[in-house]
DNA sequence: CTGAAAGCGCTTACAG
DNA sequence: CTGAAAGCGCTTACAG
């Protein structure tokens, strides 16, 4: 290897306990927090871990203990929402001995499942899954091997896992509501299409409220879910066709901004004007809401809350808390120009 | 700790031995391909693990060897560029045994020495450094500690480490030249207020590209530099008042895509006409760039390109090369309405 | 409150 | 080509 890492230069708990006068156990404990240790002793041994630099080897500990280290897995790197979940995730972590590392999936299902062995198979204290393409069955074995907490998955009945969500029938009524407000009437939800949903995803959820809630304004039979890939060609293609149609809707909810931005751009394309033809709201509130071109309404979730919240739920997890906890925030919508005729 | 963590169902590679009535030291060059091994041996030793579901335990292997992790330090998670950077490492690390997680930074210093200090303490085979916030002589300190490659740094005299990057003079004489064509002749240039920059970023070259061409269309005394902090904040107070000063600039270059979709926000927001009053070129070409209502000519530096070579080039020095390498793509422009007038 | 010793699951010379 | 044994740097009962 490199230079710099021979032999005689590494200093280990050993190197420390001698400079301090005691054993390495006791250096150990000091580290770790651990009980039973007096004040003249703590002190001996930090001043020698700070004399000398020492930082403990993180592969040795994970053979007896803890690696400090929680696994992060995210689906992508595309949706800008997950930039505000890390923001959060690492505020719960400092001045705590954790660190976070992510893993991204790439939308597949494979490597997400390779990913979530990999962290396994380097003793990660815990993972905070978001958004996870996995069937539930899949989710409660990974939880039941190592403690974890779950972003962007509806599953109050769970024991195995904690999760932490948004409100995301609530968040999908209040667009439905504040469409009907500005005069849209033939609200259209543009939805993902995914393999196989199990009724828990965030997706489904605003699905669900988004029906009810056109139910409720008396729109039941103006109901209409498109489904497309998260691909341009397939939202373009399938988008275009929709606003090309007779009968058009004249708004649609988008299940992320992500989504509605390339909305924007198609609606501009077939010359729809938004929001006089159409209005397109989305969902996230990310940055990109507030650019001018875009100006895009939207329904903030507090990605940097859920991230916190997830974190430190999972803490309480690694530290022995067994019953489960279900963490819902309640959503806010944020309206611009894109929805106000 | 959760149920299946039991110790009689742990799987090591003694039992793997065992099972195939061998030796731990077999099993465990079989797994490392290590030379000296014969066909028959590798194949009882893989029909056992293949049978008992044998995963090597990173903690125990970093030990002594090798971790098979590469640490890759993002900057944050808000430029999608990053997102085409890491698709490239991911398809590098298919087929191998590595794996790649990542850390973010969140643009600060101090969190990015946490983080490399993180992944050093974790025993990782080998760095991936994305734009990072960090003096060379610090950078340099790593790269002896750890093989590293840097992307998003020119060192072309640095033996260290290894660096990839895209031309970024090149991508920037490109962009004047581009406007130049289209009828542009007031350019300038907004750039990142860095609080230390040593001439290696890209933005340093990009600024040096900008100058130089400006100096060939005879332009020279209409250059000007417009330095702004990465928040929506300043990006809007800064661009505001010189859009709206006498002598305003034609068209602005903006060092990245993200940034000058905020400059496309800010001309609309100003009563600015683009690509009519105000021409706008960004850099990375992300999948932004495509969208309508945005329409940006960018500089395409193939993020997957990048992010490939980088995980190839650092598995190299893991394995053993001394000398250094500095790998340099050639940019390309994409043309878009934000520049067509 | 403190420390000596065992052991976690691998890899690495080394001997055969 | 193959295996027995030492040892990586910690943590954890356990004894004092």
């Amino acid at each position: 290897m490199a230079a710099g890492r021979g032999k005689g230069s590494r200093v280990t708990i050993r190197t420390v306990a001698e400079d301090a006068g005691v054993s390495t156990a006791a250096v150990s404990k000091v580290l770790r927090d651990a009980y039973g240790v007096s004040a003249a002793l703590r002190a001996k041994v930090e001043t020698s871990v700070a004399r000398l630099g020492y930082r403990p080897n993180a592969s040795a500990r994970g053979m007896r203990g803890q690696t400090y280290t929680l696994g992060v897995l995210l689906p992508d790197l595309h949706n800008p929402f997950f930039s505000d979940i890390m923001t959060g995730v690492n505020e719960a972590l400092v001045r705590t001995q954790y660190q976070a590392l992510l893993g991204v999936g790439q939308s597949a299902e494979a490597l997400e499942h390779a990913l979530v062995d990999a962290m396994i198979d380097r003793q990660m204290d815990g993972l905070i899954l978001i958004s996870p393409r996995m069937p539930m069955t899949e989710l409660v074995a990974i939880a039941e091997r190592v403690p974890t907490t779950v972003i962007g998955i509806h599953a109050p009945d769970i024991a195995a896992f904690d999760t932490v969500n948004n409100d995301d029938i609530e968040g999908a009524k209040m667009v439905v509501r504040h469409l009907e407000e500005g005069g849209y009437r033939n609200v259209a939800f543009l939805s993902l299409d995914l393999p196989r949903d199990q009724g828990g995803s965030p997706i489904s959820h605003r699905e669900r409220g988004y029906r009810d809630a056109m139910a409720e304004i008396g729109m039941a039979r103006r109901i209409k879910v498109i489904l497309a890939q998260q691909n341009p060609r397939d939202i373009q293609h399938t988008v275009g066709h929709v606003l090309t149609s007779r009968g058009r809707p004249d708004a649609i909810f988008c299940w992320t901004d992500f989504i509605a931005l390339e909305v924007l751009s198609i609606a501009r394309e077939v010359g729809l004007s938004v929001p006089g033809d159409l209005g397109v709201v989305g969902y996230d509130n990310t940055s990109y809401c507030d650019l001018a071109q875009n100006s895009l309404t939207s329904i903030d979730q507090s990605g940097q809350v859920l991230g916190l919240q997830a974190a430190r739920l999972l803490i309480e997890r690694i530290k022995g808390r067994a019953a489960a906890e279900h963490f819902v925030v309640t959503p806010r919508l944020v309206a611009r120009g894109s929805s106000s005729p």
